[in-house]
RNA sequence: GUCCCCGUAGCUCAGUGGACAGAGCGGCUGCCUUCUAAGCAGCGGGUCGCAGGUUCAAAUCCUGCCGGGGACGCCA
């Protein structure tokens, strides 16, 4: 009961109604009643109110009374809470249609928490300043975790954009994120990227199972002389080729870095693989598994009983050979990351990685950590498609579009609209064509020309001598500007919907909405008029918190937020 | 065979328990002397895959089916 949301206001002034419908006699004193949990939505038509509450519909069955009877009475608490000066945000109440309360804002209420927007336009919109001093969980999102073994494709660009797009979210709705890449550098891919790369500068054929991208050929004249030369004992060959592999492997993760960063990615943690083991966690997680009983022998393997946790097979760690399998390496990590203070942890994998869920969560739970505190996002396929062939996305072949490429011609604002707007769990087609065509028509210039439409108004108003009014109170009165005004307030609610669901298309949703109520606002109002100073300067104020509202809106995406175009 | 995801307008997708189902793109018709026409106004377009069930209320939850994609290794 302490939201600062107008949504959350409302919703305590309608649950401090209730409770005086109760005490005052006018509803039964039910359980279900006092414990019921108040929702305050908004509804989709306008005449239906700014926010809507179904509470005496839900309450029908327990407290065996007809629904608008129920609203009647907690409408006329509200009405009393209100001539008290306790009835929040809101200013009337009707009861409609079966039984809702539609409820209504006061213009001062609108008014108040825009000034707060203007007042520190860095944190409006963010966790807090809906709840401050809230507990934060810190956060480990993994994501991309792509090989080293080639640049980045644009099958990659799923997972680098949900990714750091969820991160961004469950930021602004008040958690601590860490952004990791887990990425591989002592597997047998490393050695085979290390045999091409000598293959080519010995002018000997590339191996079957090597890789044979332009960016291998480019890459090899640059290896360094003392991995030029070849050894005489095959043991020193060998590892030459490691060594060479990890030489490549090391130039490419560098070129990743730099292909994320110009997306707007960045990581906080790069982990490999091999440190997995050199630092002892990938031991630490079996002998923790083998003193919980949770191992077993079996065919000269070591396998973890996963069945037991609901698995429909049991899984194994440690190969015959001796070898480790990438599962222990996941169970090693999980222990590693625990054992850096995460809260949770959350994986953003392909959706092809769905039958290693279970096992990951379930050792995770083995371990004696939360299963709960384990989640996998899986991202939905993306089918490139070009003059209607399927794209293949090999490395090893080099038969791939590198996402460098694709976002030089996309805009990294339109390739994040673009995924933002989405769930992260739908299957796409994208046709590069089309793609690269439409470009110009992504639904983000439609959100960013409302922005630098406000900017040029704003230049306009300082040209002509016209400020903003400090404060929007009294400013509402036009239904022009309260409708526009409703929609810029609504940014924190938005957020923390957003970060509750740990998606981003609320956002895009929220943006376009607020966009169109500017367009709308623009053509029926004028902002700037030097006859009407007054005026101006409120106009000028409100449309100040829109642009505030959409600027923050598009940076919670990582989208600019042009002030021309 | 088992498991996971998806199925909403011509196309790409939002909406996942509430009051007559939305957006963008595409199609058609109007609107630039006036703060940016990358805009605005309007028209047309829907068995929310199908069938049952739960509920005061279902595109939304449950069951079954159909269709599309994916996963089922001592690969990574």
């Amino acid at each position: 009961m302490n939201a600062t949301t107008l949504r959350g206001l409302a919703g305590d002034a309608v649950g401090a109604a209730l409770e005086r419908a109760i005490a005052s006699g006018r509803l039964p004193d039910a359980p279900e009643a006092r414990s019921a949990e108040i929702e305050v939505s908004r509804p989709a038509k306008l005449e239906h109110g700014d926010v809507a509450a179904n509470l005496a519909l839900r309450l029908a069955r327990p407290l065996r009374m007809a629904p608008p009877a129920i609203a009647a009475a907690i409408a006329d608490a509200l009405r009393e809470l209100h001539a008290d000066g306790a009835g929040g945000p809101i200013s009337t109440v009707e009861v409609a249609g079966p039984g809702f309360l539609n409820l209504r804002f006061a213009d001062d209420a609108i008014e108040n928490v825009l000034d707060t927007a203007r007042a520190d336009p860095g944190s409006w919109g963010r966790a807090a300043a809906i709840a401050a001093g809230s507990p934060t969980r810190h956060v480990n999102v993994e994501f991309v975790s792509a090989n080293p073994t080639g640049p980045l494709t644009v099958g990659n660009a799923r997972g680098a954009f949900v990714g750091d797009l969820l991160a961004r979210v469950l930021e602004a709705g008040g958690q601590r994120v860490t952004r990791e890449y887990y990425f591989n550098d002592s597997g047998t891919q490393v050695r085979n990227l290390g045999a091409s790369i000598l293959a080519i500068r010995e002018g000997r054929p590339i191996p079957e199972d090597g890789y044979h991208g332009e960016y291998v050929v480019e890459l090899a004249p640059n290896l360094p002389p003392e991995l030029a030369v070849a050894r005489d004992a095959a043991e020193a060959e060998d590892e030459r080729t490691w060594a060479a592999g990890r030489w490549a492997s090391d130039r490419i993760r560098t070129g990743i870095e730099a292909s994320l960063a110009a997306l707007g990615v960045r990581f906080d943690v790069w982990t490999s693989e091999g440190s997995l083991t050199a630092n002892g966690w990938v031991d630490r997680a079996i002998a923790r598994l083998r003193d919980g009983g949770h191992l077993y022998e079996q065919d000269g393997a070591t396998w973890f009983r996963s069945t037991a946790f609901g698995d429909d097979k049991d899984r194994v760690v440690i190969r015959s050979n001796g070898s480790l399998t990438y599962f222990a390496y996941d169970i090693g990590y999980v222990i590693e990351k625990f054992s850096r203070g995460f809260d949770h942890l959350i994986y953003i994998w392909g959706a092809d990685h769905h039958g290693t869920v279970a096992r990951v969560r379930n050792a995770a739970e083995a371990m004696g950590f939360d299963k709960s505190a384990v989640e996998m996002i899986l991202t939905g396929w993306v089918h490139f498609v070009e003059n209607g062939q399927e794209l293949s996305m090999s490395k090893r072949a080099g038969t791939f579009i590198a996402l460098d490429d694709l976002l030089a011609e996309l805009g990294a604002d339109a390739a994040r609209w673009y995924f933002a707007s989405r769930g992260a769990n739908v299957n796409m087609d994208v046709d590069i064509e089309v793609a690269k065509r439409q470009s110009s028509e992504n639904p983000v210039y439609y959100v960013q020309y409302a922005h630098a439409r406000i900017a040029a108004i704003l230049r306009k108003a300082a040209a002509t001598g016209l400020t903003a009014a400090p404060s929007l109170a009294g400013s509402l009165s036009g239904a022009e500007e309260r409708a526009l005004a409703l929609i810029a307030a609504r940014l924190p609610e938005v957020v923390e919907d957003a970060a509750a669901a740990q998606e981003t298309q609320g956002i895009t949703t929220y943006a376009t909405e607020l966009a169109t109520a500017f367009h709308a606002f623009y053509r029926d109002a004028r902002v700037v008029d030097p006859d009407e100073p007054a005026r101006s300067a409120s106009r000028l104020a409100l449309v100040d918190a829109t642009r505030i509202s959409l600027a923050n809106a598009l940076g919670l995406l990582g989208i600019s937020a042009p002030e021309a175009m």
